[in-house]
DNA sequence: AAACTCTATTTTGTATCCAAAATAATATTT
DNA sequence: AAATATTATTTTGGATACAAAATAGAGTTT
Protein backbone atom coordinates (compact mmCIF):
# COMPACT_ATOMS: atom_id res chain seq x y z
CA UNK A 1 0.00 0.00 0.00
CA UNK A 2 1.68 3.28 -1.10
CA UNK A 3 2.66 5.92 1.48
CA UNK A 4 1.09 9.39 1.02
CA UNK A 5 3.20 11.48 -1.53
CA UNK A 6 5.80 14.11 0.03
CA UNK A 7 5.32 16.60 -2.45
CA UNK A 8 1.92 18.02 -3.01
CA UNK A 9 0.45 20.40 -5.73
CA UNK A 10 3.49 21.45 -7.08
CA UNK A 11 1.91 23.95 -10.02
CA UNK A 12 1.67 22.45 -13.17
CA UNK A 13 2.93 24.84 -16.46
CA UNK A 14 0.32 24.54 -18.73
CA UNK A 15 -1.23 27.08 -20.93
CA UNK A 16 -4.65 26.19 -19.96
CA UNK A 17 -5.65 26.38 -16.39
CA UNK A 18 -8.04 23.56 -16.41
CA UNK A 19 -5.75 21.30 -18.06
CA UNK A 20 -2.97 22.41 -15.69
CA UNK A 21 -5.58 21.07 -12.71
CA UNK A 22 -6.17 17.79 -14.14
CA UNK A 23 -2.83 17.25 -15.00
CA UNK A 24 -1.73 18.24 -11.60
CA UNK A 25 -4.96 16.04 -10.17
CA UNK A 26 -3.55 12.49 -12.45
CA UNK A 27 0.03 13.38 -11.16
CA UNK A 28 -1.31 12.91 -7.42
CA UNK A 29 -3.16 9.95 -8.46
CA UNK A 30 -0.06 8.21 -10.05
CA UNK A 31 2.38 8.98 -7.45
CA UNK A 32 0.48 7.98 -5.16
CA UNK A 33 -0.20 4.59 -6.66
CA UNK A 34 -3.77 5.24 -6.49
CA UNK A 35 -3.92 4.95 -10.34
CA UNK A 36 -1.03 1.82 -10.70
CA UNK A 37 1.18 0.83 -13.42
CA UNK A 38 -0.25 -0.64 -16.38
CA UNK A 39 -3.71 0.83 -15.65
CA UNK A 40 -5.50 2.16 -18.76
CA UNK A 41 -7.29 5.43 -19.09
CA UNK A 42 -10.46 5.95 -20.77
CA UNK A 43 -10.31 9.91 -22.19
CA UNK A 44 -14.26 9.64 -22.12
CA UNK A 45 -14.53 8.43 -18.38
CA UNK A 46 -11.72 10.73 -17.48
CA UNK A 47 -13.77 13.68 -19.00
CA UNK A 48 -16.92 12.52 -16.92
CA UNK A 49 -14.80 12.10 -13.89
CA UNK A 50 -13.45 15.62 -14.31
CA UNK A 51 -16.84 17.34 -15.72
CA UNK A 52 -15.36 18.50 -18.19
CA UNK A 53 -14.98 17.22 -22.11
CA UNK A 54 -12.86 15.02 -23.29
CA UNK A 55 -10.66 17.65 -25.07
CA UNK A 56 -8.92 19.15 -22.17
CA UNK A 57 -8.32 15.49 -20.87
CA UNK A 58 -6.57 14.74 -23.99
CA UNK A 59 -4.05 17.74 -23.51
CA UNK A 60 -3.67 16.48 -20.01
CA UNK A 61 -2.68 13.01 -21.10
CA UNK A 62 -0.20 14.48 -24.00
CA UNK A 63 1.51 16.73 -21.22
CA UNK A 64 1.88 13.89 -18.57
CA UNK A 65 3.38 11.74 -21.69
CA UNK A 66 6.03 14.32 -22.37
CA UNK A 67 6.00 13.99 -17.98
CA UNK A 68 7.20 10.43 -18.25
CA UNK A 69 3.95 9.42 -16.40
CA UNK A 70 1.67 7.72 -19.24
CA UNK A 71 2.62 6.00 -22.22
CA UNK A 72 -0.04 6.31 -25.58
CA UNK A 73 0.05 4.19 -28.34
CA UNK A 74 -1.66 5.30 -31.15
CA UNK A 75 -5.61 4.80 -31.38
CA UNK A 76 -5.14 2.89 -28.14
CA UNK A 77 -6.08 4.38 -24.57
CA UNK A 78 -3.40 6.15 -22.40
CA UNK A 79 -1.80 3.96 -20.09
CA UNK A 80 0.15 4.73 -16.61
CA UNK A 81 3.54 4.30 -17.18
CA UNK A 82 5.24 1.25 -15.67
CA UNK A 83 7.81 1.39 -12.79
CA UNK A 84 11.14 -0.58 -12.64
CA UNK A 85 14.32 -0.59 -11.23
CA UNK A 86 16.21 0.47 -14.64
CA UNK A 87 13.74 3.23 -14.76
CA UNK A 88 14.83 3.91 -11.42
CA UNK A 89 18.31 3.85 -11.52
CA UNK A 90 17.92 6.03 -14.91
CA UNK A 91 16.28 8.66 -13.66
CA UNK A 92 18.82 9.12 -10.74
CA UNK A 93 21.89 8.91 -13.32
CA UNK A 94 20.01 11.79 -15.49
CA UNK A 95 19.57 13.66 -11.99
CA UNK A 96 23.57 13.44 -10.53
CA UNK A 97 24.26 15.16 -14.25
CA UNK A 98 21.95 17.59 -14.51
CA UNK A 99 22.10 18.62 -11.39
CA UNK A 100 25.94 18.75 -10.72
CA UNK A 101 26.05 20.68 -14.42
CA UNK A 102 23.49 23.34 -12.54
CA UNK A 103 25.25 23.83 -9.55
CA UNK A 104 28.18 24.33 -11.20
CA UNK A 105 26.95 26.79 -13.82
CA UNK A 106 25.41 28.55 -10.77
CA UNK A 107 28.10 28.89 -8.29
CA UNK A 108 29.51 31.87 -10.29
CA UNK A 109 26.21 33.55 -10.60
CA UNK A 110 25.29 33.81 -7.04
CA UNK A 111 24.49 36.43 -4.76
CA UNK A 112 24.61 36.16 -1.27
CA UNK A 113 20.85 36.85 -0.73
CA UNK A 114 19.69 34.00 -2.91
CA UNK A 115 21.97 31.47 -0.72
CA UNK A 116 20.55 33.18 2.59
CA UNK A 117 17.39 32.27 0.64
CA UNK A 118 18.46 28.88 0.86
CA UNK A 119 19.49 28.74 3.97
CA UNK A 120 16.01 30.21 4.97
CA UNK A 121 14.17 26.90 3.46
CA UNK A 122 16.88 24.39 5.51
CA UNK A 123 15.50 26.04 8.35
CA UNK A 124 12.07 25.99 7.37
CA UNK A 125 12.76 21.64 6.68
CA UNK A 126 14.40 21.17 10.31
CA UNK A 127 11.30 22.83 12.03
CA UNK A 128 8.84 21.91 9.53
CA UNK A 129 6.67 18.24 9.66
CA UNK A 130 8.19 14.89 7.65
CA UNK A 131 5.05 15.82 5.07
CA UNK A 132 6.72 18.73 3.53
CA UNK A 133 10.20 17.26 2.97
CA UNK A 134 10.46 16.38 -0.82
CA UNK A 135 9.22 19.76 -1.63
CA UNK A 136 11.12 21.92 0.56
CA UNK A 137 13.77 19.90 -0.31
CA UNK A 138 13.68 21.17 -3.80
CA UNK A 139 12.91 24.12 -2.95
CA UNK A 140 16.25 24.31 -1.85
CA UNK A 141 18.04 23.33 -4.49
CA UNK A 142 15.76 25.00 -6.94
CA UNK A 143 16.90 28.70 -5.50
CA UNK A 144 20.45 27.66 -5.75
CA UNK A 145 19.85 26.18 -9.46
CA UNK A 146 17.79 29.19 -10.97
CA UNK A 147 20.93 31.33 -9.92
CA UNK A 148 22.48 29.94 -13.61
CA UNK A 149 19.88 31.00 -15.37
CA UNK A 150 18.84 28.58 -18.58
CA UNK A 151 15.42 27.83 -18.62
CA UNK A 152 16.20 24.53 -20.41
CA UNK A 153 18.11 23.21 -17.74
CA UNK A 154 15.93 24.16 -15.37
CA UNK A 155 12.70 22.68 -16.94
CA UNK A 156 14.42 19.39 -17.07
CA UNK A 157 15.77 19.20 -13.21
CA UNK A 158 12.35 19.63 -12.46
CA UNK A 159 11.05 16.89 -14.82
CA UNK A 160 13.30 14.54 -13.49
CA UNK A 161 12.15 15.42 -10.15
CA UNK A 162 8.84 14.97 -10.74
CA UNK A 163 10.05 10.89 -12.27
CA UNK A 164 11.99 10.62 -9.40
CA UNK A 165 8.92 11.27 -6.70
CA UNK A 166 6.94 8.76 -7.79
CA UNK A 167 9.99 6.38 -6.69
CA UNK A 168 10.80 8.74 -3.79
CA UNK A 169 7.19 8.90 -2.31
CA UNK A 170 7.55 5.01 -1.55
CA UNK A 171 9.56 5.40 0.97
CA UNK A 172 9.25 7.64 3.54
CA UNK A 173 12.11 9.81 5.29
CA UNK A 174 13.55 7.89 8.49
CA UNK A 175 15.57 10.00 11.05
CA UNK A 176 18.62 8.68 9.87
CA UNK A 177 18.32 9.79 6.15
CA UNK A 178 17.08 12.91 7.27
CA UNK A 179 20.13 13.88 9.62
CA UNK A 180 22.71 13.44 6.97
CA UNK A 181 20.33 15.05 4.41
CA UNK A 182 20.40 18.36 7.17
CA UNK A 183 24.12 17.91 6.88
CA UNK A 184 25.12 17.61 3.20
CA UNK A 185 22.78 20.80 2.78
CA UNK A 186 24.46 22.34 5.17
CA UNK A 187 27.96 21.34 3.57
CA UNK A 188 26.34 22.18 0.21
CA UNK A 189 25.78 25.78 1.36
CA UNK A 190 29.30 26.26 2.57
CA UNK A 191 30.35 24.87 -1.01
CA UNK A 192 28.55 27.95 -2.15
CA UNK A 193 29.37 30.81 0.13
CA UNK A 194 32.98 30.02 -0.93
CA UNK A 195 32.00 29.78 -4.63
CA UNK A 196 33.66 26.07 -4.62
CA UNK A 197 32.02 24.76 -7.97
CA UNK A 198 33.69 21.61 -7.40
CA UNK A 199 32.72 20.88 -3.81
CA UNK A 200 28.97 21.97 -4.92
CA UNK A 201 29.38 19.10 -7.30
CA UNK A 202 30.54 16.97 -5.23
CA UNK A 203 27.97 17.08 -2.51
CA UNK A 204 25.00 17.15 -4.91
CA UNK A 205 25.85 14.24 -6.45
CA UNK A 206 26.40 12.63 -2.86
CA UNK A 207 23.08 13.85 -1.99
CA UNK A 208 21.28 12.23 -4.79
CA UNK A 209 23.18 8.99 -5.06
CA UNK A 210 22.41 8.82 -0.97
CA UNK A 211 18.47 9.43 -1.92
CA UNK A 212 18.94 6.81 -4.09
CA UNK A 213 20.43 4.21 -1.93
CA UNK A 214 17.47 4.64 0.81
CA UNK A 215 15.38 3.51 -1.39
CA UNK A 216 17.10 1.10 -3.22
CA UNK A 217 17.81 -0.76 0.65
CA UNK A 218 14.37 -0.13 1.16
CA UNK A 219 12.99 -1.96 -2.13
CA UNK A 220 15.73 -4.61 -1.13
CA UNK A 221 13.94 -5.23 2.54
CA UNK A 222 10.58 -5.21 0.89
CA UNK A 223 10.79 -7.71 -2.45
CA UNK A 224 7.05 -7.66 -2.93
CA UNK A 225 7.35 -5.04 -5.42
CA UNK A 226 8.31 -5.89 -8.73
CA UNK A 227 6.18 -4.88 -11.58
CA UNK B 1 20.04 34.07 -45.29
CA UNK B 2 19.79 30.67 -43.47
CA UNK B 3 21.56 27.21 -45.52
CA UNK B 4 19.65 24.77 -46.17
CA UNK B 5 19.81 22.55 -42.72
CA UNK B 6 21.61 19.06 -42.59
CA UNK B 7 19.09 16.93 -40.83
CA UNK B 8 16.36 16.13 -42.74
CA UNK B 9 13.09 14.67 -42.15
CA UNK B 10 13.73 12.48 -38.81
CA UNK B 11 10.61 10.63 -38.23
CA UNK B 12 8.79 12.50 -35.55
CA UNK B 13 6.86 10.45 -32.22
CA UNK B 14 3.97 11.14 -32.11
CA UNK B 15 0.76 8.60 -31.90
CA UNK B 16 -1.23 9.96 -34.98
CA UNK B 17 0.37 9.85 -37.88
CA UNK B 18 -1.04 13.16 -39.47
CA UNK B 19 0.12 15.24 -36.34
CA UNK B 20 4.13 13.58 -36.42
CA UNK B 21 4.05 14.94 -40.46
CA UNK B 22 3.23 18.34 -39.52
CA UNK B 23 5.40 18.41 -36.19
CA UNK B 24 7.89 17.01 -38.79
CA UNK B 25 7.08 20.07 -41.36
CA UNK B 26 6.89 22.74 -39.07
CA UNK B 27 10.07 21.70 -37.29
CA UNK B 28 12.03 21.59 -40.67
CA UNK B 29 10.59 25.20 -41.43
CA UNK B 30 11.68 26.54 -37.88
CA UNK B 31 15.43 24.67 -38.40
CA UNK B 32 15.65 26.33 -41.94
CA UNK B 33 14.90 29.56 -41.26
CA UNK B 34 11.72 29.57 -43.29
CA UNK B 35 9.75 30.65 -39.77
CA UNK B 36 11.58 33.26 -37.97
CA UNK B 37 11.95 33.30 -34.48
CA UNK B 38 9.27 35.12 -33.11
CA UNK B 39 6.54 35.29 -36.03
CA UNK B 40 3.44 34.18 -34.75
CA UNK B 41 1.72 30.67 -35.45
CA UNK B 42 -2.08 31.19 -36.16
CA UNK B 43 -3.94 27.72 -36.06
CA UNK B 44 -6.23 28.17 -38.54
CA UNK B 45 -3.71 29.54 -40.85
CA UNK B 46 -1.72 26.50 -40.51
CA UNK B 47 -4.99 24.25 -40.63
CA UNK B 48 -5.54 25.15 -44.08
CA UNK B 49 -2.04 25.70 -45.30
CA UNK B 50 -1.78 21.51 -44.43
CA UNK B 51 -5.23 20.74 -45.66
CA UNK B 52 -6.28 19.90 -42.02
CA UNK B 53 -8.21 21.32 -39.35
CA UNK B 54 -7.48 23.14 -36.70
CA UNK B 55 -7.81 20.06 -34.28
CA UNK B 56 -4.15 18.07 -35.33
CA UNK B 57 -2.36 21.70 -35.86
CA UNK B 58 -3.52 22.33 -31.76
CA UNK B 59 -1.18 18.78 -30.99
CA UNK B 60 1.38 19.36 -33.33
CA UNK B 61 2.15 22.98 -31.52
CA UNK B 62 1.93 21.31 -28.48
CA UNK B 63 4.47 18.55 -29.33
CA UNK B 64 6.77 21.51 -30.90
CA UNK B 65 6.24 22.73 -27.48
CA UNK B 66 7.56 20.20 -25.29
CA UNK B 67 10.38 20.04 -27.81
CA UNK B 68 11.35 24.09 -27.53
CA UNK B 69 10.75 24.95 -31.06
CA UNK B 70 7.67 26.93 -30.60
CA UNK B 71 6.42 28.80 -27.12
CA UNK B 72 3.11 29.44 -25.88
CA UNK B 73 1.33 31.31 -23.95
CA UNK B 74 -2.51 31.31 -22.73
CA UNK B 75 -5.08 32.38 -25.25
CA UNK B 76 -2.14 33.87 -27.51
CA UNK B 77 -1.17 32.95 -30.53
CA UNK B 78 1.90 29.93 -30.76
CA UNK B 79 5.40 31.86 -31.74
CA UNK B 80 8.72 30.46 -33.10
CA UNK B 81 10.86 30.33 -30.03
CA UNK B 82 13.99 32.63 -29.96
CA UNK B 83 17.34 31.49 -30.48
CA UNK B 84 20.42 33.14 -28.26
CA UNK B 85 23.66 32.73 -27.36
CA UNK B 86 22.46 31.29 -23.82
CA UNK B 87 20.23 29.16 -24.76
CA UNK B 88 22.77 27.41 -27.10
CA UNK B 89 25.65 27.11 -24.42
CA UNK B 90 22.73 25.96 -22.38
CA UNK B 91 22.10 23.15 -25.12
CA UNK B 92 25.68 21.88 -26.12
CA UNK B 93 26.35 21.72 -21.90
CA UNK B 94 23.13 19.56 -21.28
CA UNK B 95 24.69 17.71 -24.33
CA UNK B 96 28.03 16.96 -22.94
CA UNK B 97 26.70 15.93 -19.41
CA UNK B 98 23.74 13.41 -21.03
CA UNK B 99 25.81 12.02 -23.62
CA UNK B 100 29.22 11.58 -21.62
CA UNK B 101 26.86 9.60 -19.20
CA UNK B 102 25.29 7.65 -21.66
CA UNK B 103 28.45 6.64 -23.24
CA UNK B 104 29.38 5.41 -20.00
CA UNK B 105 26.59 3.26 -19.30
CA UNK B 106 26.62 2.08 -22.61
CA UNK B 107 30.23 0.47 -22.58
CA UNK B 108 29.80 -2.47 -20.49
CA UNK B 109 26.93 -3.33 -22.28
CA UNK B 110 28.66 -2.72 -25.77
CA UNK B 111 28.42 -5.93 -28.44
CA UNK B 112 31.59 -6.23 -30.47
CA UNK B 113 28.82 -6.55 -33.49
CA UNK B 114 27.13 -2.98 -32.45
CA UNK B 115 30.90 -1.26 -32.86
CA UNK B 116 31.24 -2.79 -36.17
CA UNK B 117 27.70 -0.83 -36.97
CA UNK B 118 28.59 2.12 -35.87
CA UNK B 119 32.58 1.86 -37.69
CA UNK B 120 30.33 1.10 -41.04
CA UNK B 121 28.02 4.57 -40.05
CA UNK B 122 31.37 6.51 -39.78
CA UNK B 123 32.44 4.69 -43.10
CA UNK B 124 29.24 5.64 -44.82
CA UNK B 125 29.88 9.49 -43.37
CA UNK B 126 33.41 9.58 -44.97
CA UNK B 127 32.03 9.01 -48.17
CA UNK B 128 28.86 10.18 -48.24
CA UNK B 129 28.05 13.98 -49.42
CA UNK B 130 27.70 17.20 -46.66
CA UNK B 131 24.36 16.98 -46.87
CA UNK B 132 23.49 13.58 -44.67
CA UNK B 133 26.54 14.82 -42.36
CA UNK B 134 24.61 15.78 -39.25
CA UNK B 135 21.99 13.05 -39.47
CA UNK B 136 24.52 10.32 -39.92
CA UNK B 137 26.77 11.70 -37.46
CA UNK B 138 23.79 11.81 -34.92
CA UNK B 139 22.81 8.08 -35.89
CA UNK B 140 26.85 6.77 -35.00
CA UNK B 141 26.84 8.11 -31.45
CA UNK B 142 23.08 6.83 -31.04
CA UNK B 143 24.26 3.39 -31.90
CA UNK B 144 26.60 3.14 -29.39
CA UNK B 145 24.52 5.20 -26.47
CA UNK B 146 21.64 2.23 -27.55
CA UNK B 147 23.39 -0.05 -25.88
CA UNK B 148 22.44 1.21 -22.39
CA UNK B 149 19.14 0.63 -23.06
CA UNK B 150 18.11 3.59 -21.07
CA UNK B 151 14.69 5.00 -22.85
CA UNK B 152 14.62 8.29 -20.74
CA UNK B 153 18.38 8.96 -21.45
CA UNK B 154 17.74 8.83 -25.10
CA UNK B 155 14.90 10.37 -25.90
CA UNK B 156 16.65 13.34 -23.78
CA UNK B 157 19.72 13.58 -25.83
CA UNK B 158 17.71 12.59 -29.14
CA UNK B 159 15.84 15.89 -27.66
CA UNK B 160 18.73 18.22 -27.50
CA UNK B 161 20.19 16.99 -30.92
CA UNK B 162 16.82 18.18 -32.39
CA UNK B 163 17.51 21.40 -30.57
CA UNK B 164 21.17 21.78 -31.19
CA UNK B 165 19.99 21.33 -35.47
CA UNK B 166 18.48 24.84 -35.11
CA UNK B 167 21.97 26.34 -34.39
CA UNK B 168 23.79 24.03 -36.07
CA UNK B 169 21.99 24.25 -39.80
CA UNK B 170 23.74 27.96 -39.45
CA UNK B 171 27.30 26.73 -40.36
CA UNK B 172 27.69 24.01 -43.25
CA UNK B 173 30.71 21.91 -41.55
CA UNK B 174 33.64 22.70 -43.47
CA UNK B 175 36.69 20.60 -44.43
CA UNK B 176 38.76 21.07 -41.15
CA UNK B 177 35.95 20.15 -38.67
CA UNK B 178 34.65 17.79 -40.97
CA UNK B 179 38.50 16.07 -40.21
CA UNK B 180 38.65 16.99 -36.57
CA UNK B 181 35.27 14.66 -36.18
CA UNK B 182 36.20 12.12 -38.39
CA UNK B 183 39.84 11.77 -36.04
CA UNK B 184 37.47 11.58 -33.17
CA UNK B 185 34.93 9.34 -34.05
CA UNK B 186 37.79 7.18 -34.64
CA UNK B 187 39.51 7.66 -30.88
CA UNK B 188 35.73 7.03 -30.10
CA UNK B 189 35.50 3.37 -31.56
CA UNK B 190 39.16 2.75 -30.13
CA UNK B 191 37.77 3.43 -26.67
CA UNK B 192 34.96 1.65 -27.28
CA UNK B 193 36.81 -1.60 -28.22
CA UNK B 194 39.22 -1.31 -25.28
CA UNK B 195 35.80 -0.90 -23.45
CA UNK B 196 37.26 2.14 -21.34
CA UNK B 197 34.50 4.35 -20.11
CA UNK B 198 36.98 7.38 -19.47
CA UNK B 199 37.92 8.01 -22.29
CA UNK B 200 34.88 7.46 -24.32
CA UNK B 201 33.80 9.79 -22.02
CA UNK B 202 36.65 12.34 -22.55
CA UNK B 203 36.35 12.39 -26.60
CA UNK B 204 32.45 12.36 -26.62
CA UNK B 205 32.71 15.70 -24.31
CA UNK B 206 35.79 17.14 -26.99
CA UNK B 207 33.31 16.20 -29.71
CA UNK B 208 30.32 18.27 -28.63
CA UNK B 209 32.76 20.59 -27.41
CA UNK B 210 34.09 20.89 -30.72
CA UNK B 211 30.93 21.23 -32.46
CA UNK B 212 29.68 24.47 -30.04
CA UNK B 213 33.15 25.88 -30.60
CA UNK B 214 32.60 25.69 -34.57
CA UNK B 215 29.64 27.46 -34.19
CA UNK B 216 30.90 30.16 -31.52
CA UNK B 217 33.52 31.10 -34.14
CA UNK B 218 30.82 31.21 -36.89
CA UNK B 219 28.74 33.39 -35.21
CA UNK B 220 31.64 35.56 -33.97
CA UNK B 221 32.83 36.25 -37.65
CA UNK B 222 29.26 37.22 -38.69
CA UNK B 223 27.91 39.08 -35.80
CA UNK B 224 24.46 40.39 -37.08
CA UNK B 225 22.57 37.78 -36.20
CA UNK B 226 21.41 38.74 -32.69
CA UNK B 227 17.83 37.83 -31.92
C1' DA C 1 -12.92 -27.35 -24.42
C1' DA C 2 -9.69 -24.37 -27.13
C1' DA C 3 -8.93 -21.63 -31.02
C1' DC C 4 -10.61 -18.93 -34.48
C1' DT C 5 -13.95 -15.76 -36.94
C1' DC C 6 -17.25 -12.46 -37.27
C1' DT C 7 -20.12 -8.91 -35.12
C1' DA C 8 -21.27 -5.31 -31.66
C1' DT C 9 -19.44 -1.96 -28.62
C1' DT C 10 -16.16 1.02 -26.99
C1' DT C 11 -12.66 4.42 -27.73
C1' DT C 12 -9.82 7.21 -30.14
C1' DG C 13 -8.79 10.86 -33.90
C1' DT C 14 -10.56 14.58 -36.56
C1' DA C 15 -14.04 18.00 -37.97
C1' DT C 16 -17.29 21.46 -36.82
C1' DC C 17 -19.45 24.80 -33.65
C1' DC C 18 -19.69 28.24 -29.90
C1' DA C 19 -18.04 31.32 -26.10
C1' DA C 20 -14.24 33.86 -24.01
C1' DA C 21 -10.02 36.18 -24.53
C1' DA C 22 -6.78 38.80 -27.20
C1' DT C 23 -5.68 41.74 -31.06
C1' DA C 24 -6.67 45.29 -34.38
C1' DA C 25 -9.25 49.16 -35.82
C1' DT C 26 -11.99 53.09 -35.00
C1' DA C 27 -13.70 56.77 -32.59
C1' DT C 28 -13.18 60.02 -28.77
C1' DT C 29 -10.95 63.10 -25.73
C1' DT C 30 -7.34 66.17 -24.24
C1' DA D 1 -1.84 65.42 -33.15
C1' DA D 2 -1.09 62.06 -29.27
C1' DA D 3 -3.14 59.32 -26.05
C1' DT D 4 -7.00 56.93 -24.43
C1' DA D 5 -11.40 54.58 -24.67
C1' DT D 6 -14.58 51.85 -27.35
C1' DT D 7 -15.95 48.72 -30.75
C1' DA D 8 -15.14 45.12 -34.27
C1' DT D 9 -12.43 41.29 -35.70
C1' DT D 10 -9.48 37.62 -35.08
C1' DT D 11 -8.00 33.71 -32.52
C1' DT D 12 -7.85 30.60 -29.00
C1' DG D 13 -10.04 27.07 -25.54
C1' DG D 14 -13.59 23.99 -24.94
C1' DA D 15 -18.01 21.29 -26.27
C1' DT D 16 -20.32 18.47 -29.44
C1' DA D 17 -20.65 15.32 -33.55
C1' DC D 18 -19.07 11.77 -36.59
C1' DA D 19 -15.80 8.26 -38.90
C1' DA D 20 -12.04 4.90 -38.29
C1' DA D 21 -9.62 1.92 -35.38
C1' DA D 22 -9.33 -1.10 -31.44
C1' DT D 23 -11.44 -3.92 -27.92
C1' DA D 24 -14.80 -7.17 -26.21
C1' DG D 25 -18.23 -10.66 -26.95
C1' DA D 26 -20.85 -14.12 -29.20
C1' DG D 27 -20.91 -17.65 -32.26
C1' DT D 28 -18.68 -21.20 -34.96
C1' DT D 29 -15.42 -24.66 -36.01
C1' DT D 30 -12.04 -28.15 -34.96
Amino acid sequence: MPVRPLADHQPIDHPSPQVAEIVSRLREEIISGDLAPGEALGQEHLASRFGVSRMPVREAIRHLESLGFVTVESNKRARVAAVSADDFLDIFDMRVAAETLAIRRAIPELTNARIDAAEAIQKQIESAPLGGFGDLNMRLHMTLYEACGRPRLLAHILMLGNAADRYLCMVKAGPTYREKSDREHYELLSACRARDADAAADVTARHIGEARDALVDYLREIPGSES
